[in-house]
DNA sequence: CCTTGACCTCGAGTGCACTCGAAGGCAGAG
DNA sequence: CTCTGCCTTCGAGTGCACTCGAGGTCAAGG
């Protein structure tokens, strides 16, 4: 089964202007199949990899490194430690970031504890 | 005691030119004192100001309600209330996008692992 | 007096990641 | 045969958050 532009569109959570961009800036693993209409036609290895992608991005990765990653896998079996490098460098930078992340809404938190004994007082 | 923008750079992280633009932008609670050839002059206050809104700005609250947030305390006392469900507001987005990041880094986690394998099987 | 260096303002430029619009193709419904 | 609607490409536009550079001021040191 395959699904049209917009199908993908909706299950992935992207619009379609996005799936198009990600295609012609090199994020997909492969260009997506095309129906006799020209009409890209998307499977469910396509949602897949589009789901992989959207995680990456969604935990902060540059689309310069999604890009890398998926040249990667285009390349094909061999280089699998290099996208286990990628992945892991990713992976501590994230971890990272969650640490900070955690650590300033702390300090936000305390302010909101503040304000709200304030508030509580006015009332 | 008073620093020089360089200082306040320096003990703050951002540079010279983002805490210009800050100030510029209305991200400032006041305007920055001046020394009297009309270099900024930071004091302690400033930079615990800084470092609320570098917090805010590095869990993701964009620069638009940073402003707003300067706006209500620069109102002053009586607005308490607003300042509070800003913060709350921006602490609940805060929670669930370090979920999703979690969530996902999971998703990515196990797919290193899968990585971790395929590459110890070549060795 | 002159130079150096840190600061000033203003406005333009940059990088990123989309986001959109124009102009056109093609299949199916009426 | 025409209309509708979804798709196509290409290139330009947008929003955000800086980031930079030009041109100028001023105080201190030599």
């Amino acid at each position: 089964m395959s699904l049209t532009i917009a199908e993908a569109a909706e299950r992935t959570g992207l619009t379609a202007h996005t799936l198009r961009y990600y295609e012609r800036d090199g994020l997909m693993r492969t260009a997506v199949r095309r129906s006799a209409a020209g009409h890209r036609a998307y499977d469910e290895a396509d949602l897949t990899w589009i789901s992989l992608i959207s995680k990456l991005r969604a935990t902060g990765m540059p689309i310069r490194d999604v890009k890398l990653y998926a040249a990667l896998v285009r390349a094909g079996t061999g280089n699998e430690a290099e996208r286990l490098a990628l992945l892991e460098a990713h992976r501590q930078r994230v971890l990272q970031q969650l640490d900070e992340v955690r650590s300033h809404l702390g300090a936000i938190e305390h302010k909101i504890q503040i304000y709200h004994g304030a508030v509580l007082d006015r009332a």
